[in-house]
DNA sequence: TAAATTAATGGACTAAGTCAAGTAAATTAA
DNA sequence: TTAATTTACTTGACTTAGTCCATTAATTTA
């Protein structure tokens, strides 16, 4: 466990303050004849539309002996229908009578009220600011949604290519130790690609999920015949997905349909990831070299696909 | 209230998977003695070293007769001091005692490594996106915090200069419509700044704020007796701050201390604020001409500050 | 086919939290 | 200065919320 202090403790002021937050939002419903646990529960019956028992439980963290009474109680006063589930005979169906939706509905509308207020103290930068924030915070916490939203691959927009150069000259220096100089080449690398940027024979592709950029790859005219690959780089957090192999085919197919011959590239040989994605691509060996740069030691190696 | 609906919708079901998210964390101190509210009132105590039962109650949102309660049991337990306080004698100081602290360490440290668990699950990029929201939302919906920790200016590390590049093609875009000529542009000058970077006469300023980077200014050398500020920029979320006029500031300080006769800069007629820093900062415009560029047109501006 | 598991429930209980009323000190108004 | 009001905290009497254990019936696994 080598997570620093201070991100825990920052982690843990967060959920104290946001723990207060939502107490407080909480307390303007606190007037209703529902209780926190009953509001979820009501909640939690509205979206899903039919639900067991046990989903609800297990969702909302009850004991079921509790929940069982809270249902008696709704349905008893006519909030919701529970029916014998034709799968699983020991299960209840549970669905919201239209009473039930008639009776809620005022309360939902009172916490989109409260959240309205407080979205409403904020100018439309912050507004963006804060749920960019919630989204990030989403989308990293909650895997089930991670999984779910895909990853699409997209031609570079204003901000990608900077991006790009933050995330090499980042990643580079922590896992290998780079320094400044190797954030200076891939600067000036991208940095030429936008200015003399040909779409008719060049392309950049930057992966992304839910607005986040994964990872990236460039493909320039080298000269008449060649095209060369440059900067592939994937998250690490976006390891597993294929990213990488997903920007390589479209380099490699885009390369084919522009009528190149050879697509070239250049790489060192501690890249063992995306050395082994080349390999797979069908990329060739052709030249290995040792060059001091960017602080190390390194083997520089070019490697060839004949199109 | 002209707040959107999905804004309202999105900021409820962030409010509800964290509920969930933070329930979920609690429930592995479930089987200490303490209750969350017990653990909260400690936790309170813990930090704030002496506090009265009312301002625990107010910022806790407790009923003032059950805080009692509590307090009392706490005393009886040996875990809390209670003085009179000498400037109002209706209130009761509470202080953790020795004893206290020694029984509530396990279960903060309990606390501290299931948040642990959490961030380990992530990636490096994960926990830097996850705590970068966090802040986010903090410093959006917690006023009082934003002001509270300080900006600082620091020199750059890897991975800033492409973030540079990277807010100055969106930001741009989206606020001046320019193209991605201007990222290209941004790109090749701190690309071009890392490369050639001489620390005995330039420098980049980077200032941040809780790991997140608020603005930046380079200065780079043009001859023996001038210098040129460069990528001045500053983050609308920053606005207010006085993060550019420290900037330009520190730049001028440099400058000076360098022995440079000239500061001089090259900036757009359309960039009302940081203008308005120039000539605050007693640069004087001396020469002007349109230009077309960035797909606009636009009116190129240079300013002078003899030092 | 027996044994184990799961869904749901009732009984008996404890913990958590609320409300009204009171005391003592401090503050404000007269 | 004194009376009226407010504030900080406390106690008593309560309600609500939530837990634990045991049971029944259906389903799954061995």
């Amino acid at each position: 466990m080598a997570v620093s202090e201070d991100r825990i403790d920052a982690v843990r002021e967060f959920n104290r303050f946001y723990t207060k937050h939502v107490g407080a939002l909480n307390e303007g419903l606190l007037k209703s004849p529902f209780s926190l646990t009953e509001m979820r529960i009501l909640y939690e019956l509205h979206t899903a539309n039919e639900l067991m028992a046990a989903d609800l439980a297990k969702s909302l963290s009850l004991d079921p002996a509790y929940l069982s009474r809270i249902l008696k109680r709704f349905k008893s006063a006519g909030l919701i229908e529970t029916l014998r589930s034709v799968t699983d005979r020991r299960q209840r169906v549970l669905t919201l009578t239209e009473e039930g939706r008639r009776v809620f509905a005022p309360y939902i509308k009172a916490s989109r009220d409260e959240v309205a207020a407080v979205l409403d103290a904020l100018s439309e930068a912050e507004q963006t600011k804060l749920l960019t924030a919630m989204q990030a915070i989403l989308s990293t916490l909650d895997g089930a949604r991670q999984k779910a939203t895909p990853v699409i691959i997209r031609a570079h927009r204003p901000g990608d290519i900077g991006w790009v150069i933050h995330r090499h000259g980042s990643l580079y220096a922590s896992e290998y130790g780079f320094d400044d100089s190797f954030e200076a080449l891939v600067a000036k690398v991208a940095g030429e690609f936008l200015e003399k940027f040909d779409p008719a024979f060049e392309h950049c592709w930057i992966a992304e999920r839910n607005g986040g950029i994964l990872g990236s790859v460039f493909l320039v005219k080298k000269d008449k015949t060649t095209a060369q690959l440059r900067l592939l780089y994937v998250e690490p957090s976006a390891r597993g997905l294929s990213v990488g192999r997903n920007l390589v085919n479209e380099c490699i197919a885009f390369a084919r349909q522009k009528k190149y011959k050879t697509l070239t590239l250049w790489t060192n040989s501690i890249l063992h990831a995306a050395i082994h994605l080349y390999e797979d691509a069908g990329f060739k060996l052709v030249n290995e070299e040792p060059h001091h740069s960017f602080g190390q030691d390194l083997i520089g190696q070019t490697w060839d696909l004949t199109l």
